[in-house]
DNA sequence: TCTTATCCGACTATTTTACTAAGGTATATA
DNA sequence: TATATACCTTAGTAAAATAGTCGGATAAGA
């Protein structure tokens, strides 16, 4: 079992799309910047996440991508599978041929500590984190952020 | 945060411990035998649960390891520590500061769910497992073919 | 003193992570 | 139709971690 940034960061992604929805499309290079995860590591991730139809994606300018259903249909779980981060805790993925083929000695718990963890992230829906006041705050001071650099940059141009 | 092999095979060799206690120290020798577990990749495990205070050695012919508290007293997710696998499913170590030294997005996720994978594996104690139907039938079959095993030898040796 | 076993450090093949680079493809707008 | 935007894809890569191996030192019982 591994969790790392690569969940975190689709996990992150889905959760920025989720709370920007409405507006249209999304960009990854707002996604990126708003987050502060690199634009090609955001491609592949939305690769993994639209073969497993978590969003769809709208090609040229002014488009990006959109969650393919409502934020209260997917759940934290899903995202993480899609892209190949396992929440599986054993070494056999379940199977129980963990030693010779036969179940090692601590299998079973391997297997309690899994569907603990699958349990608890499949009850967690995008809507849920949405709601959530820390999530909101965090989501704001972001958004000045993001809008302080446009801004910045439309000067530039000027 | 990762559960990989190595944890694991320190908690399936602490239950080992736990399963045979009670006639004197039990070798690395054997318990690489019986959970197919490197001898040498042992030794460096248990090093690090005798600087951590889990098991005690005896050194010697006759000698090996014992816990060093009762099994009721040593749960699974100090075993775990011990090796370096941590529990922690955030990517600043429960800080806050993911995210140019502010939480990010999902931060308050990761850590309810790290407190989730906490508290399980700090709820379970060897001497839970010890009682487990499934670890005992595992066990017998276990030593069943580490007795065959040493018969064998024995029959060499003649 | 020989054997058994723990101790200890260094070394290594393999895998995974978290990227970067370099292109190609589709489409909205001027 | 040109062009800029943004998705899409493949390949490569530095750094870290895993899961070991190997060689030898130390301690204690036979």
């Amino acid at each position: 079992m591994r969790l790392t940034t690569k969940g975190r960061y689709a996990v992150t992604a889905m959760l920025d799309l989720a709370l920007h929805e409405g507006r249209g499309p999304i960009s990854l290079a707002d996604i990126s910047t708003r987050q502060k995860i690199s634009l090609s590591y955001l491609e592949q991730l939305f690769a993994k996440l639209r073969r497993n139809d978590l969003v769809k994606s709208v090609r040229g300018p002014g488009g990006g991508y959109q969650l393919s259903r409502s934020k209260d249909s997917i759940y934290v779980v899903e995202v993480i599978d899609a892209v190949n981060e396992s929440v599986d805790a054993t070494g056999c993925n379940s199977n129980g041929d963990c030693l010779d083929g036969d179940a090692c000695l601590t299998h079973h718990l391997w297997c309690d500590l899994s569907s603990q963890i699958h349990q608890f992230l499949s009850g967690i829906s995008l809507e849920d984190l949405v709601a959530r006041k820390d999530v909101q705050e965090v989501s704001k001071r972001q958004d000045r952020a993001h809008q302080l650099l446009n801004t910045i940059e439309m000067e530039a141009v000027v």
